[in-house]
DNA sequence: AAATAAAATGCAATCGATTGCGCATTTGTA
DNA sequence: TACAAATGCGCAATCGATTGCATTTTATTT
């Protein structure tokens, strides 16, 4: 197949009749080759149509020159616009990213990490799946010293860098933005309670509550996994309670997507009958009809200062772990206003 | 910092007082090596928590195990899409994808391909940026045998495999669509014509019309990049003709939305005044409202065609080129239904 | 028991770039 | 002029895994 092997810093060194090493200075610009060598090695390079090859170069300097990111889907708005963000940060500082999806599987996650791992990336970047449950995976990049940093879905008992917006914060600031426009039954589509995020969520839901003297009522919670279909499910069976509630916060704009339609399909009018808020700011929040409230969740951002974060850690500018915690900013829109 | 240097399979040889040949063909299920001996050598592994070194593995088998995909733009949701549906199935074929966006600029699309020969990718797969114009860069990788794999906008001079859609068949069935419903005059917002798909699109308009006899007006078609912001401006410029269109054919579903609200702040009525049609399919033209008729552009699976596509040639199981074309789907909603 | 065949393992080079150390040549200084 | 100090460059080992060929060990046959 390959016909023309690839020109290496050997066949610079034989045309130049020099060694090796002195191409492999020149060519990174180390100041002990003069001037003079260093431009005749570079024309040479130039005309061999010469690549420097990056795996025998991170194999001797052990590192390549890679971050991973795993997300548990690329294909969502919100996780691809943190790989999007991560890559812009780590393309300028020159590193390359490597994505893998975990599709919410632990099993998958094991795996994908594991071969992280062996391919050597110089730091990971994660968002754990919803099913996980064990994290040794990860626990083995703190062992061994390889950056880790986590984005919106942490593992608590892994001391590391973790960036996260305030979702407790979020779930107050929902609940407190319905009860003010007039709502008194609230109920909660939450997620699964094993990731903080959802838990986080809906202990702000219910402090919300407790601050206005509302009595909680725990059949106004559904769990579930917060899917387009499990949205409608769970829609459902919070209004087929004796009591029905008179506004939704939904745990993620899908679900809140999912309990409108199902709504409007009832003839329930959005927001005069039932209030609507749904989390993440997913795009398709603004456009649709009524527009829903959410909560602002900078993907974008928190690539960047994920991959920032990691870099310097990679870099080992940095020994400390931080928590960063972005802002949860409240965007009120039509689902959701009635006064 | 590395406190503890990963073993190798010198440490583990060392264990055992065998020789890292031994080692490596055990790992590697060599029948040359006996079964007793593997046992003992994976159980060694296993206890010193060996993981192989990659990067050393392909340095020395000259292939990477990994695929470059290359896309205008992480963050958008068809090429979130395609790269999902790609990563799928690498993944199941045992192949890590690294991923850079080019920010539809030539200049950035150009290091990265070079950045990623460099990482010696096994192949690439890509949707070209639309700024860009010259290719030497691609053509790099033909010349070196790499298998390439063009998707959604590919580069008619370079002779490889190529997954698209047929947009000329799109561009036809969305106007032909809009004469049926009983519009007239016909608007288009063309992409950059240096991209076959926004030409394509384009004729396929054009050959509708002429089809039905409709007199080809070319201050109807407004050129432009696409973006959300160029949409409005776009819409702006057709609206104020002296003759203005009754419906407008979107080069893609980010101006369709841009050119409904457009109209609807300045009154006009969709569809009953003004018909809209996109391009793609994107998630929020389902949910909008009025919903948006727009063409199907399977992301996810062109994405698992590209992949398996490269992984046939990696693997060299094939040596033609071949262009799959994949049937569009015109999606009626309301923004188009007027009868 | 000797000879032959078969099975199991080891040696050493290789992939391509990097780098500590040392040698040789040039430049500077007294 | 002589000697020290720069300066410029090469040798050879290294990163960790792989593999053609050689060698040793074990099994089989006569």
């Amino acid at each position: 197949m390959n016909k023309n092997p690839e020109p290496t810093i050997h066949d610079i060194a034989k045309e130049l009749k020099i060694s090796a090493s002195t191409v492999s200075r020149a060519l990174n610009d180390n100041p002990r080759i003069s001037l003079k060598t260093k431009e005749k090695i570079k024309a040479v390079a130039d005309s061999l149509g010469y690549r420097p090859n990056t795996l025998a170069s991170n194999l001797r300097n052990k590192k390549s020159n890679t971050i991973g990111i795993v997300v548990p889907l690329i294909n969502r708005y919100f996780f691809s616009s943190v790989i999007s963000g991560a890559e812009d940060i780590a393309y300028k500082a020159g590193f390359t990213v490597v994505i893998s999806q975990s599709n919410d599987l632990a099993s998958k996650e094991i795996n994908i990490v594991q071969s992280m791992f062996s391919n050597r990336v110089d730091g990971l970047i994660i968002s754990i799946a919803m099913q996980a449950s064990t994290f040794e995976h990860l626990k083995l990049f703190r062992k061994k010293n390889i950056p880790l940093v986590f984005f919106d879905r942490a593992v608590p008992e892994i001391e590391t860098d973790k960036i996260v917006v305030d979702d407790f914060a979020g779930g107050f600031r929902v609940t407190q933005h319905l009860i003010d426009q007039g709502y008194q039954r609230i109920g909660h589509l939450a997620g699964p309670q094993n990731l903080i995020i959802y838990r986080d969520r809906k202990n702000g839901y219910i402090e919300a509550l407790r601050k206005n003297g509302i009595d909680y009522d725990d059949k106004l919670i559904i769990y579930n996994r917060l899917t387009s279909d499990e949205g409608v499910t769970a829609t459902q069976q919070l209004m087929s309670l004796s009591n029905p509630p008179d506004a939704i916060f939904c745990g993620n704009d899908t679900t809140a997507l999912s309990a409108m339609i199902y709504l409007r399909n009832r003839g329930i009018r959005i927001p005069e009958d039932v209030g609507i808020v749904g989390f993440s700011n997913e795009p398709f929040s603004k456009v649709v009809s009524p527009s829903i409230s959410t909560i602002s969740q900078p993907g974008f951002e928190m690539g960047q200062k994920a991959a920032e974060l990691i870099i310097r850690k990679i870099e080992n500018k940095e020994r400390t772990y931080q928590t960063i915690v972005l802002p949860t900013e409240l965007i009120v829109r039509e689902s959701s206003t009635r006064k």
